[in-house]
DNA sequence: ACAGCTACTGAACAGACTGTCCGAAAACAT
DNA sequence: ATGTTTTCGGACAGTCTGTTCAGTAGCTGT
């Protein structure tokens, strides 16, 4: 048998109070009573799904951070061979999906818990894919590919914050990812509107 | 008169406490009575200093940022010429001095408000520096540059993250400088290995 | 549609933390 | 030495936590 309509109804709207909760007041200023009113929820039943706020939190995060490897996967594998930047446009793709929780998450909530959590596994998985395009090129990194990858992890986190801070998308996936891929692979000195030197 | 000796060693006393306390346990889990304990000072005179832990860590983080302020200001006004990264080896410098507050801060403590804060003033400031410099070198960007400022906060914030994690620093502050202007100038293609086309 | 589970409710509880108050004691500046 | 200022330690009500439990409502499978 599948979950009780009861169990999923009260998770979800747990979940869905925790979030709106914490893009009004912040994860710090919660209590488990708030979360569990805004639900619509008897507090013991809060605590009868999750072992606190912390919990919930985690567990809301964790599986935002699941999907999102998901949905990665195929754009990655299939992104070693150039700068096609298939794996940002996916992932631009999932905060446009899912806005309010990166909004959250990229805010650094929860003491920056989760937002280290989606930083590192995402330079974890550009480091693989520097390494294997570099392998299949038969090139040497002039920087070591473990940093390389945290700074243009750091790059996306940074274009992210800016991207949902907007209620409306101030340009398209698409038009993000052109400008992004133009920046790493040209250089600030063409971004800042300079002619590249010879 | 100067301060009352009693006041200054007590505030002093409460602000390494905070820190230390951070560190081992994160903010979310302290309370007041933690604090306290470990500064050695009675919990009614923690309040008659500070409101609360938010108030303490609000005070010792913007006394950071305003050191940092401080600090930068005439390596912003020498660097509008060129890329020399001036602002970044003076913003590493900070960083080695103070790494216990950094690796706080940058870690997004606090449900990352500190580090909202920190990343906002070095944007503006970067981004005045671009504006500056585009219009001295009669240019014009060809990406917002507050959006390029923010990315290549981005990049520092990454890189400081980095660097500040490690017991004894990786790498020298002037190095690290190097290779991120290196990087900003030429571009991850560059840095990749692979040899740059035109 | 009914029987038998299972989950939710609301209330109560001890324990921890908060924020404030106070008189007594200690440290300070002069 | 004196008057001022800070700290101390204890006490206080109020809030939040995390758990328990009997009673009620809702669900699933047949």
């Amino acid at each position: 048998m599948a979950e009780d309509r009861r169990t999923r109804r009260t998770r979800r709207a747990l979940r869905e109070a925790l979030v709106a909760l914490v893009l009004e007041r912040g994860f710090g200023a919660l209590t488990v009573e708030d979360i569990a009113e805004r639900a619509d929820v008897a507090r013991a039943t809060f605590y009868s799904h999750f072992q606190g706020k912390d919990d919930l939190f985690a567990r809301v995060t964790s599986d935002l951070l699941a999907d999102l490897d998901e949905r990665m996967r195929p754009a990655v594998t299939e992104s070693t061979v150039g700068f096609t930047g298939r794996p940002l446009l996916e992932l631009l793709r999932h905060a446009r999906d899912e806005r309010d929780l990166y909004r959250i998450v990229l805010q650094g909530e929860g003491d920056g818990r989760p937002l280290r959590m989606f930083i590192d596994s995402c330079a974890r998985v550009t480091a693989m894919e520097f390494r294997v395009r570099a392998e299949r090129n038969g090139v040497t990194p002039r920087i070591d590919p473990d940093l390389l990858a945290r700074v243009w992890v750091g790059e996306q986190v940074a274009v992210l914050q800016w991207w949902v801070a907007h209620e409306t998308p101030p340009m398209p996936a698409e038009e993000v990812v052109r400008m992004l891929l133009d920046l790493a692979l040209r250089g600030r000195y063409w971004a800042s509107g300079f002619d590249v030197p010879g």
